[in-house]
DNA sequence: AATAACTTTCTTTTT
DNA sequence: GAAAGTTATT
């Protein structure tokens, strides 16, 4: 094992020479002084927006060197992206001298334990060169194993069984104790799959996000000697956006700052947006029983946004009951007014913020890089892009579909998974038959039986050709594949991983697999692929690191978009309400104020994920210094059909006293009820959640019909099909002997098939054929 | 076994 | 409107 230097270059910290740490301290104000320098056991910062938590949380560290109470190296620093890491390390470099803050450890969670296995893998009976699943190759695992035992894959989806197995183990309960816990038809399946799914990745020599962490609480728990060293190493411990954090994460720093107890915790209750992943309000609410000589700092002072901004955050935060009371304040001015911007569709929209961008950009001295557009989901992008596009206003999108998510850089990594992890099955399946080379489904199936049956390892399993039973044909394609691999394989200590791509590519026929395409698309494609090549060989040829391929496959796993910073210079920034956590900007935009989107239909139900939706909308508003917009559509094109949309509850909830219209008036609120028709309102709890999946148009596929707009005796206008049904068209009350009242949502078939969609207030959704169903229109 | 053509379902957010 | 799944054709 290796031994570890508790020394900085030779030196211990005796005769270290002190430096003149209270100037680290200047720039911040007194209380956070006062965090910065409490530096001996627990301490708790909880922080609104804008008070400069992460600045403060940054000297802190800044200051624990310059006193010489650590080493770098005895410092850990877990943040919530990559990208904030580096830019914390680059500012204790600024502070401190680039020489001594060299070594210490920052990053996420993730990336830091996954750094920490691969030195510790083989005392879990994992080796070093272990790949990492995300999401996307669990879920294909995961749907192998569904279909193996039967599982109907639409009546459970593959990402909501993994979802539950995630949770799970985020919970830290084991496969045969979720057996017993279950409780819905979900969790039944999930628990029959739970098991397979943990023995695949044991076998394929694979660990999923989840595993990242408990695995290394795994390992604590069983080799004390381990957690010692890290312990030892780890003499402070520090946790940006801990509300943000898990079970598992919990008990991995709890474990960890047992014995000298230095834990340094920053957070706000209020920030929370990422339960739906398992992060745990409670852990920043239990911290002070479990340090209960833990200092608990408060810093209140916004630097950040104008008083109408935080006036309108407070008015949000206030509606809901789970928070630790805290007074956010500022001294900055009262500021422009906040203004609610109403469009007629989601290009309306986009057109109505383009506008005001370049409008604001030429009054003031603001440019583009301090605008931002929010939004709930990545697919509302499209809009603004083409909005931005067409008045050549540059822009960059953070988030949605990321290099590394690429299908072709996909494809090439999981050759060089395959390589350094021959047992990884999630990439065999990947790239066995890809480009195409007659091995095919049937195959494949007969291939990972025989695996599974044999016992052997998988790449053992596969090479064996004429144990398996496979038809000489498929002997022959297979066999060349496993030529292919395995001559790489031999070449991989000995070549540089970049060349060895570079030819790989080539040989495995993914270059003529993209050039025979021919489109303008399979070109993008393979400059993609050669781009992935350059990273390789400049990963290769950095500094400091160890230059494996197989930590590069482990690294690129944990990169997000958002830690490539491909500059922000000079351009408006588009991305999710997520993903603006922590970052700030002039002028702000948060658009599709709208029911069923913002806040989400399956979140309005519920009141803790309402309460969720709604400290989102918090982080949204306090991204704002100085403009706020906030804008919804009237209709807009979601699963690829108009539907209509209904304006957010949150516009209704908010202090209207600092929000204007687009003409400058008094914004108007309904208060908590919206009108469904002419002189029908409901209230929001009682909402159909389908509601804002009407159809506006009933534009089908196959059949053209012909509709028109026409007014029934009771003056309500209403879209109709003239072929079969009437006035029972998609948003009609109907009336229904046995199933009382309920609204129709969609119509399908013709004449004598004509059938209803209906939704019932108690029963549910129904199908009904007019022919039979006697539906009577009400309202 | 591979492709093309057609049909269905689905969209939260992400380390 | 995309992606995944299904069916028909070679």
């Amino acid at each position: 094992m290796r031994q570890y230097r508790l020394e900085f270059d030779g030196k211990t910290s005796s005769d270290a020479p002190l430096e003149d740490a209270s100037q680290i301290l200047n720039g911040l104000n007194e209380v956070q002084q006062q965090a910065a320098s409490t530096t001996e056991g627990p301490v708790m910062i909880v922080a609104g927006p804008g008070s400069g938590k992460t600045r403060t949380l940054t000297h802190r560290i800044a200051y624990l060197i310059a006193t010489r109470k650590a080493w770098p190296n005895q410092i850990l620093a877990l943040t919530f992206t990559n990208k904030a890491a580096r830019e914390m390390k680059e500012r204790i470099e600024d502070l401190v001298g680039e020489e001594k803050a060299r070594g210490m450890w920052m990053g996420t969670f993730h990336s830091t334990f996954a750094r920490m296995m691969r030195v510790e893998a083989e005392a879990l009976g994992y080796t070093r060169d272990f790949s990492i699943y995300d999401v996307d190759d669990g879920e294909r695992v995961i749907k192998n194993v569904m279909r193996q035992l039967n599982i109907d894959t639409k009546q459970f989806s593959p990402r909501s069984i993994r979802n539950l197995i995630s949770s799970a183990k985020n919970q830290m309960v084991e496969p045969e104790q979720y057996k017993r816990m279950v409780a819905t038809a979900a969790q039944e399946q999930a628990a029959r799959v739970y098991g397979r799914y943990e023995g695949i990745l044991r076998n394929a020599n694979a660990m999923d996000f989840d595993d990242l962490l408990i695995k290394p609480i795994e390992l604590f728990t069983k080799h004390k000697e381990i957690l010692e060293k890290y312990q030892q190493r780890w003499k402070y411990i520090h946790i940006d956006e801990y509300q943000d954090t898990n079970h598992a994460q919990y008990r991995l720093t709890k474990l960890l700052a047992a014995g000298h107890k230095n834990i340094c915790v920053v957070g706000d209750d209020a920030q929370s947006i990422y339960a739906f992943r398992g992060a745990d309000i409670a852990n920043i609410l239990s911290f002070k029983q479990d340090y209960p000589q833990a200092k608990t700092i408060r810093l209140e002072q916004s630097y950040r946004s104008t008083k109408r901004i935080l006036k309108l955050a407070d008015s949000i935060i206030g509606h809901n009951k789970d928070q630790l009371e805290k007074s956010l304040w500022t001294e900055n001015a009262e500021g422009e007014e906040i203004m609610l911007v109403e469009a007629i569709s989601e290009k309306d929209e986009a057109q109505k913020v383009e506008r005001r961008i370049r409008d604001i950009e030429v009054r003031t001295a603001y440019r583009y890089e301090d605008f931002a557009i929010l939004y709930r989901t990545n697919a509302q992008s499209r809009s603004f892009e083409d909005a931005l596009r067409r008045s050549n206003i540059p822009y960059r999108v953070i988030g949605g579909m990321s290099f590394y998510q690429r299908r072709e850089i996909k494809d090439v990594l999981a050759y060089l998974r395959l390589l350094v992890n021959p047992n990884d099955i999630a990439s065999l399946r990947r790239v066995i038959n890809y480009p195409t080379r007659g091995i095919g489904s049937k195959t494949q199936e007969q291939l990972f039986n025989y695996a599974g049956q044999s016992g052997l390892p998988l790449w053992d399993a596969v090479r064996s050709l004429e144990q398996s039973g496979l038809t000489a044909r498929s002997q022959t394609m297979v066999g060349k594949f496993v030529a292919l691999i395995e001559q790489y394989r031999s070449e991989l200590d000995t070549r540089p991983a970049d060349e060895l791509t570079r030819d790989l590519v080539k040989d495995a026929g993914i270059f003529s697999d993209l050039r025979d395409e021919g489109t303008q698309e399979g070109l993008v494609r393979w400059e993609n692929v050669q781009e992935l090549i350059n990273a390789i060989a400049e990963f290769r040829t950095q500094e400091g690191g160890d230059g494996a391929l197989s930590t590069f496959l482990q690294q690129v796993s944990l990169f997000t978009d958002q830690d490539e910073d491909k500059g922000a210079g000079e351009r408006v920034t588009m991305m999710t309400l997520h993903a603006s956590k922590g970052l700030e900007f002039a002028v702000v935009f948060i658009a599709g104020l709208e029911e069923g989107l913002f806040p989400l239909a399956s979140a309005s139900q519920d009141r803790k994920d309402l309460e969720e939706e709604r400290r989102l909308f918090y982080v949204g508003v306090t991204r704002a210094k100085a403009h706020l917009f906030l804008s919804n559509a009237r209709s807009r094109f979601r699963y690829g059909e108009h539907s209509a949309s209904v304006r957010s509850r949150f516009l209704e909830e908010v202090d209207s006293s600092v929000l204007r219209t687009e003409a400058g008036e008094a914004f108007h609120q309904k208060k908590d009820r919206f009108k469904l028709k002419k002189g029908r309102t409901v209230s929001y709890d009682n909402l159909d959640p389908n509601y804002f999946r009407q159809s506006l148009t009933q534009s089908k596929k196959k059949r053209k019909i012909v509709t028109q707009t026409t007014q029934v005796p009771d003056g309500r206008r209403v879209v109709y099909d003239e072929g079969e049904g009437g006035q029972i068209v998609p948003g009609a009350i109907v009336e229904h002997d046995k199933f009382g009242q309920g609204k129709v949502l969609s119509m399908e078939g013709q004449g004598q098939n004509a059938k209803a969609i209906v939704y019932f207030q108690d029963i549910g959704q129904k199908k009904l054929a007019l022919r039979f169903a006697k539906l009577r229109l009400v309202g």
